[in-house]
RNA sequence: GCCCUCGUGGUGAAAUGGUAGACACAAAGGACUUAAAAUCCUUGCCCGCAAGGGAGUGACAGUUCGAGUCUGUCCGAGGGCACCA
C-alpha cells in the first residue's frame, strides 16, 4: 500500500489556511457561534493538556463553520505572571523578551496542529494595547465603587512574597508557590465581589450547559447560610452581635464565644495570659487533618452575657480559637447539646449542656458523646416548646426582631476579592496618592500606566517600588506632585475579561465595542480545565456583571452559555531504583527490571511523565495526535498517553488516505439497488449519528463511527455500487471527518471535489428516508433470557413474530410442553414469551 | 465530618429500561511472504470436538415481562469544601 507523507500534507494545508481564511466576520445575517477555549499562560512549550484542549476546541469550532454558523475562533496569551519575572531573575533576562520568545514558539506549535484559529484576533495581556483597558475598566470600577480598599488581614505568601486571594490559598498554602501562607495586616485594593453573592449563587440557574459538578462548586464556594443576628448584653462592655443560623436553639445557648481578632479581646491585648493564648491559637498545622481535627481551645474573659430570653440568667464569654473574624460577626453563642464545636468545647471547659431538641421519632438514637443536629421538636424553650425547627426560628426571629435586639440575616462564605500584588511582572494599578492622603485615579488620558522596563529584579520587595522614580507623578488635574501606587493586579484580573476583548480586539479608544460584544457575547461554549472550576470563572462571572453594571446599554450577564471542562492527560510514572523519577525517554536507557512503574498520573514535569506534543507531531503528524487526543476516552475524562494509541492514530490516517486513492481510481461498476441501498442507508446513517455524537460532545463516540464507516466503505470498494454513489459518500465522510482530521481529509476532498472545494465546503446532509432499514433485527426472550434472533421486513406483525420464533430450534426446545403464561411484544424490537 | 461523581474483559471504553462488551489498544493463533515488515482474518470467562449451553457490568436486596441503566443499603476509588456558627 502506497503511504502518504503526512508532514507535506501538514505542511500544504496548514499554509492553505493561513492564506484562505474564511473570512465571514461581521456578517450579522448569520447566526454566530463563539467558540473559546482557555487562552494559555505561556510558559514556553505547549504540553498534551493543551493539544486535549485545543483539539476538543477545534472540532467544534470547525463543525459550527461548516454548518454555516459565523464562528468566532480566536486565540491570546495570559502572559503576566510570576514565572515571567522568575525566569527573569534566573536568567538575567527582560521579562518581555522572555514571554515574547515563548508566545513565538507556543504560536508556532499550535499552528502546526492545524487549529482554525483567527490569529488576525490575537492579544496578549501583557500588551500596553490590553492592560491600557484593563486600566480603565478599573477606573470605571473604581467610580462605580466597586473597587475598594480596605485594611484587613490577608494570606501573606512568603516565596512569592505577594499577597493571595482567599481562593488562591489551597489549604493553607500558595496556590502556586505550595508555601505556607502567613497572616499580615495591609491595606488593599479589593473588587466589590461579595455585592454580587446572590445573584452570582442565583443565576447559576441560568447555566444550563454548564457541568453540575462546577455549579455546585461554586455554590458551595460562595456558601450561602440564612440566620439572624443577636445583640448580648455584657456589663460594662459594648454588645457583642452575634451570628447564627440556629437561632430556635437560644434556650440551649451556655457559653459565648469570640474569635481572637474580636474588638472585645482589645481588653486584654496586654496581658500576658492572653498573648500566650493567642499565640497558641494561631498555631495550627498546614494539612487538611490538622486544621479539621484542631483542639478546641478557649480562653475565658471573665465576662458574663445576659440570657435574651431567660431572666437573670447569664452565661460565660469566651475567646476560641475555632471563630472566624471573617465570617458573620466573629462572634457566636454556643448550644453545646445540638452542635458538635460547641459539644466538645464545652466539655472540655465544664459548661452546662442544656437539650433544647427533642429528636422526632424514637428512631434517631442519640448517642451520649454527639450533639443532635437532626430534625426534631423544641422543649425546654418556654414558648418555642412543641414546634419543629423550622417554625421555631421564624418565631424567634419575630421575638428578636420584635425586641430589637436583632434581624434577619444572610451571610455569604464569599470575601471580597483582594486584587494588589507586590510584583513587578503585572497590570499596574491606575491610582496615585496625593499629599493631601487622597487616592485618587490617574485621568483616563494617560492610559496606559505602562511599566517601566529598566527594574531591578534581584533585591529584595517590590521592584515598582524600588524603582529610583517610576512612581513620582504629578496629579494632572492640579498638577501637585504624587505618588503611584506601585502594586499591581492578581493576574487573574487579566483573564476574567478577555473574551471580551476579543469581540473588538484592535480597538484603540474602549476595552471593547458594544455592538461587537452584544453581538458575539455570550461565549457560546467555553472549553477549559476543570481547576479553574472557582477561580477564573467566578471572576469573570463577576466582570460581566461589573461591566454590565458600568454600562446599562450591555445586556449580558453571564459570559459563557456553555462550559465544558475536559479531562486532564495522564501517563505512567517511572522511577529508578534510587527513586528519581525518569521520563519515558530517560527508561529506554534501562533494562526493565531497573524501573518500577507507577500508575497513569497527570502529566507533571516534577514527575517527568511528559510527553513532547511537538516530537509526536513530528513523528505522526497533527492528525494522528488530534485523532488520538479525541479517541481513546470521553472528553470529560482523564485520558492515559500512549504510543501504541498515536501509531494506530497514524495507521488509521493512512487508511483515510488509501481509501481515497482506492475511491479515486475505482473501476465504475454497475449497481445491484438492493446493495446501492443497503450502502447509502448506511452511510447515511453513520453520518446521522455523528452529528449527534458531536453535538453531545461524545467525540470518543463519533470516532468510533467513523471507524465502523471507514470500514464499511473499504468493504465496498469491490461491491456493485456506482462510482457516483461511492465518491459522494465518500466525499461526505471527508467533510464529517475533516473537524477531527483536517489536513488529510482537505486533501483527499480536493483530490475528489477539485482544487476549490474548500471556499464551497459544508457539513454533509443528511437524507431522512434513508435513517430506517428495511430490515429489523428481533430479540426472542424466554423469561426475559435471550434465546434466539430474528431477521424480518420492518414493522413485522406479532403474529408473524411468533410464528417465526417458534420456528427456531432453541426457542422450540424451550417452550415445548410449557404454558405461555404472556406474552410481551415490542414492535421491530424484542418478544419475550413468559412461561411457567 | 459534609457534599458530589464514578465502579463494565488484560487496558481505554460503548450501550433512548429491550442482543452487554460497539470502537480501539494489548495478547494469542492463523493467512499472505524464502523471511521479515506492512496488511488482513480468528479467538477472548466456565463446560463442550462442535452445534450449543452456563455464569457475568463492585456487593446485597427491591421495582419490572425484562435492570449496566431505576430505588434502597453497604463496600471501594476519585474530586470539592472544611472549625462557615
Amino acid at each position: 500500500m502506497n503511504k502518504v507523507d503526512v508532514k507535506d500534507i501538514d505542511k500544504k494545508w496548514q499554509d492553505f489556511w493561513s492564506s484562505n481564511k474564511n473570512s465571514f466576520k461581521n456578517t450579522d445575517k448569520k447566526k454566530k457561534f463563539y467558540c473559546l477555549e482557555m487562552f494559555p499562560y505561556p510558559s514556553g512549550k505547549i504540553h498534551m493538556g493543551h493539544v486535549r484542549n485545543y483539539a476538543i476546541g477545534d472540532v467544534l469550532a470547525r463543525y459550527k463553520t461548516l454548518q454555516g454558523f459565523n464562528v468566532l475562533h480566536p486565540m491570546g496569551w495570559d502572559s503576566f505572571g510570576m514565572p515571567a519575572e522568575n525566569a527573569a531573575r534566573e536568567n538575567n533576562l527582560d521579562p518581555k523578551e522572555w514571554t515574547q520568545k515563548n508566545i513565538a514558539t507556543m504560536k508556532r506549535q499550535l499552528h502546526s496542529l492545524g487549529l482554525s484559529i483567527d490569529w488576525d484576533l490575537e492579544i496578549s495581556t501583557c500588551d500596553p494595547n490590553y492592560y491600557k483597558h484593563q486600566q480603565s475598566l478599573f477606573i470605571d470600577m473604581y467610580n462605580k465603587g466597586l473597587v475598594v480598599r480596605k485594611e484587613t488581614y490577608v494570606n501573606w505568601d512568603p516565596v512569592e512574597q505577594t499577597v493571595l486571594a482567599n481562593e488562591q490559598v489551597i489549604n493553607g498554602k500558595g496556590w502556586r508557590s505550595n508555601a505556607i501562607v502567613e497572616r499580615k495586616k495591609l491595606s488593599q485594593w479589593f473588587f466589590n465581589i461579595s455585592k454580587f453573592s446572590e445573584e452570582l449563587l442565583e443565576d447559576l440557574k441560568l447555566l444550563t450547559e454548564w457541568p453540575e459538578k462546577v455549579k455546585l462548586m461554586q455554590k458551595n464556594w460562595i456558601g450561602k447560610s440564612v440566620g439572624c443576628e443577636i445583640d448580648f448584653e455584657i456589663d460594662g462592655q459594648e454588645k457583642v452581635k452575634i451570628f447564627t443560623t440556629r437561632p430556635d436553639t437560644i434556650f440551649g445557648a451556655t457559653f459565648l464565644a469570640v474569635s481572637v481578632d474580636h474588638p472585645i479581646c482589645k481588653n486584654f491585648s496586654n496581658k500576658d495570659n492572653f498573648l500566650k493564648f493567642k499565640n497558641k491559637a494561631s498555631q495550627v498545622g498546614t494539612t487538611e487533618e490538622a486544621i479539621a481535627n484542631a483542639e478546641k481551645i478557649g480562653y475565658d474573659t471573665g465576662f458574663r452575657a445576659k440570657h435574651p430570653f431567660i431572666k437573670n440568667k447569664s452565661i460565660p464569654v469566651y475567646v476560641a480559637n475555632f471563630i472566624l473574624m471573617d465570617y458573620g460577626t466573629g462572634a457566636i453563642f454556643g448550644c453545646p447539646a445540638h452542635d458538635q464545636r460547641d459539644y466538645d468545647f464545652a466539655k472540655k471547659y465544664k459548661i452546662e449542656i442544656i437539650k433544647v431538641v427533642e429528636p422526632k421519632e424514637n428512631h434517631e438514637i442519640v448517642a451520649d458523646n454527639k450533639a443532635f443536629d437532626g430534625d426534631g421538636i423544641i422543649i425546654n424553650s418556654t414558648f418555642l416548646n412543641g414546634l419543629n425547627i423550622s417554625d421555631a426560628k421564624d418565631k424567634i426571629i419575630f421575638e428578636i426582631e420584635k425586641k430589637k435586639i436583632g434581624k434577619r440575616k444572610i451571610s455569604y462564605r464569599l470575601k471580597d476579592w483582594g486584587i494588589s500584588r507586590q510584583r513587578y511582572w503585572g497590570c499596574p494599578i491606575p491610582m496615585i496618592y496625593l499629599k493631601n492622603g487622597k487616592i485618587v485615579p490617574v485621568d483616563k488620558s494617560e492610559l496606559p500606566i505602562m511599566l517601566p522596563s529598566d527594574v531591578d529584579l534581584n533585591s529584595k520587595g517590590n521592584p515598582l517600588e524600588n524603582h529610583p522614580n517610576w512612581k513620582k507623578t504629578k496629579y494632572k488635574k492640579t498638577g501637585e506632585d504624587a505618588i503611584r501606587e506601585t502594586d499591581t493586579l492578581d493576574t487573574f484580573v487579566d483573564s476574567s475579561w478577555y473574551f471580551i476583548r476579543f469581540c473588538s480586539p484592535k480597538l484603540k479608544d474602549k476595552p471593547f465595542d458594544e455592538k461587537s460584544l452584544s453581538y458575539w457575547m455570550p461565549v457560546d461554549q467555553y472549553i477549559g480545565g476543570v481547576e479553574h472550576a472557582i477561580l477564573h470563572l467566578l471572576y469573570s462571572r463577576f466582570f460581566m456583571r461589573a461591566i454590565k453594571f458600568n454600562d446599562e446599554n450591555i445586556k449580558i450577564k453571564e459570559p459563557f452559555k456553555g462550559l465544558f471542562t475536559q479531562g486532564m492527560v495522564c501517563h505512567e510514572t517511572y522511577k529508578n531504583k534510587k527513586g528519581s523519577w525518569l521520563s519515558p525517554e530517560e527508561i529506554k536507557d534501562f533494562k526493565k527490571s531497573e524501573i518500577t512503574v507507577g500508575p497513569p498520573e497527570a502529566m507533571s514535569k516534577s514527575k517527568k511523565n511528559v510527553v513532547d506534543p511537538e516530537s509526536m507531531i513530528k513523528i505522526y503528524g497533527a492528525d494522528a495526535v488530534r485523532w488520538f487526543m479525541l479517541s481513546d476516552s470521553p472528553p470529560d475524562r482523564d485520558i492515559q498517553w500512549s504510543n501504541d494509541g498515536v501509531a494506530a492514530a497514524h495507521k488509521f490516517v493512512q487508511r483515510v488516505w488509501s481509501l481515497n486513492e482506492k475511491a479515486i481510481n475505482r473501476k465504475n461498476v454497475k449497481s445491484l439497488e438492493e446493495e446501492r441501498k443497503k450502502f447509502l442507508t448506511a452511510i447515511n446513517k453513520y453520518l446521522f449519528k455523528i452529528t449527534g455524537f458531536i453535538e453531545k460532545f461524545q467525540l470518543n463516540v463519533a470516532i468510533a463511527s467513523f471507524y465502523e464507516a471507514i470500514r464499511l466503505m473499504e468493504e465496498y470498494v469491490n461491491k456493485p455500487v456506482e462510482n457516483k454513489d461511492f465518491l459522494q459518500s465518500q466525499a461526505s465522510l471527508m467533510k464529517a471527518i475533516m473537524p477531527f482530521i483536517p489536513h488529510i481529509s482537505c486533501e483527499c476532498l480536493s483530490k475528489i471535489e477539485g482544487k476549490d472545494f474548500y471556499s464551497k465546503i459544508k457539513w454533509p446532509g443528511i437524507e431522512k428516508s434513508l435513517l430506517t432499514d428495511e430490515n429489523v433485527v428481533i430479540v426472542v426472550q424466554i423469561n426475559g433470557k435471550k434465546r434466539g434472533l430474528i431477521s424480518a421486513k420492518k414493522d413485522i406483525s406479532e403474529v408473524d413474530v411468533i410464528r417465526e420464533a417458534q420456528k427456531i430450534n432453541n426457542v422450540e426446545k424451550n417452550l415445548r410442553n410449557k404454558k405461555i403464561t404472556k406474552k410481551i411484544f415490542v414492535k421491530n424490537k424484542i418478544i419475550n414469551f413468559i412461561i411457567k
